[in-house]
DNA sequence: GTGGTCTAGACCACT
DNA sequence: GTGGTCTAGACCACC
């Protein structure tokens, strides 16, 4: 199976994160049910292309939060999570990133108003973006 | 002048990136109004104790980006820009801080409700914690 | 690979400049194509003998002139330019360096008609040395 | 008597090096005769606000090279020189700046017939900017 | 191996 | 005093 991942070498961001938080949201949002075999880590990176010490270093690092498991010989997959726990990761990484944001905000002086406004224009901004694409088919490749 | 730019060793952010970010900020939100001097690249570095070449490494960065602008032999100002162009550029930088939390939570899968309900949770989080560090006085700790 | 690099510590020009000055024109005028990677920092530093800062400086500001692109662990690279691009690069620096000429000539008083005579001067001066240099092999001393 | 030199802040040459060039050509193209008396030290200084030390510099360069003359308690005068001095100076840094640019176009790959295009263009760019500005007046303050 | 950050000095050029 | 350049190391993150 193809996961829907897609790394950028231009990003400041290491591409073993990259895989990795994409996989985590995958995860977390039931994209990919507990059980799901995950590709080897030969296939992902070849798919990336990117070297297999990238691809080995995210699934070790997902192991080790315990959202994936491998079994040697057999594969890696997808782990039983309790739903309670993927919620909770869900949310918290939301907060997380709108709490990020929100001091950014701060920092630069805006107020409280000013950020209701704006982050409502960026929503707008993100699901026309989002639909338009998927609109217009394709738009890669 | 004393500028409020804090930094953490502990952070994974290049010591000269969170002072270029900082001074970014005073900057567009108009706290340090064009023409300021700031301090001396060897004054803010022995202020927060680390070498010069970082501190410079970021003015030569904010330089770049057309926020300031240094003369040999003479210091390092707060560059004349635009009234608009500071608008603009603040906005712009909460505007996109705000798109990436956004796509973030799209990953997830969360709903556009549930983002608005925990942007606001985030939000009063956020103020709360803030109001509670300036009521006790000692933010730090 | 070898850069055919020179630099001259005697010069007042910055080190860093003269790769940085050097590089470009290797790569708009197509003699570094587009993808051709560079010699690692290191590399360069201890083939030009000078520190590694300096070699990393040079490629910092090509890269901040989207003339390059550096990439983590992997090494740097001539970045894709538009063909069209370059040509105006290069076009655009040569008019500018005779524009400055001319300027100059202009400043002490020269006519355009001594100024063409002057240049056709420089011109085969500049060629009849140049040839003088690869004829005798060394050019060097 | 008010000289006309302009000099910038922003240019990365020198200020003390802007005077100097600027007060030479204006010699060796005759505009300042021999005998004329300059503005002090200081009155330059003032008119171009920057510091004496800057303009002092200038001066004592051009006295280094015999073009001008500190006379104690009288002030400061452009010296007697040979007609044919001026002219050999001021042809010599018309070829110069030209050899500069020719260096420059060859090193991006240029050549010579296309250096012989590019430097008409150049040249008549110059001049119709500069028939230009003196037609709209004073396009300064 | 690669680049990215940083230190603690140094010396020079400019104002 | 200021900024500009440079050295010769170091350690870390990434591939």
């Amino acid at each position: 199976m193809k996961l829907p991942i897609r790394v950028s070498e231009e990003s400041r961001e290491p591409l073993y994160h990259q895989i990795e938080t994409q996989l985590q949201s995958l995860i977390v949002s039931g994209k990919l049910p507990p059980g799901t075999p995950l590709p080897s880590i030969r296939a992902l990176a070849s798919e990336l292309s990117c070297s297999v010490i990238t691809t080995r270093k995210a699934y070790q690092n997902l192991e080790g939060r315990a959202l994936i498991k491998t079994i040697q010989g057999k594969g890696t997959f997808v782990k039983e999570v309790e739903k309670q726990r993927k919620e909770d990761t869900k949310q918290q990484l939301i907060v997380s990133a709108f709490l990020k944001a929100v001091e950014q905000a701060d920092q630069v002086g805006s107020t409280q108003a000013e950020m209701k406004s704006l982050f409502n224009q960026a929503l707008l901004q993100y699901f026309d973006n989002k639909i338009n694409k998927s609109k217009g088919g394709k738009e890669d490749e």
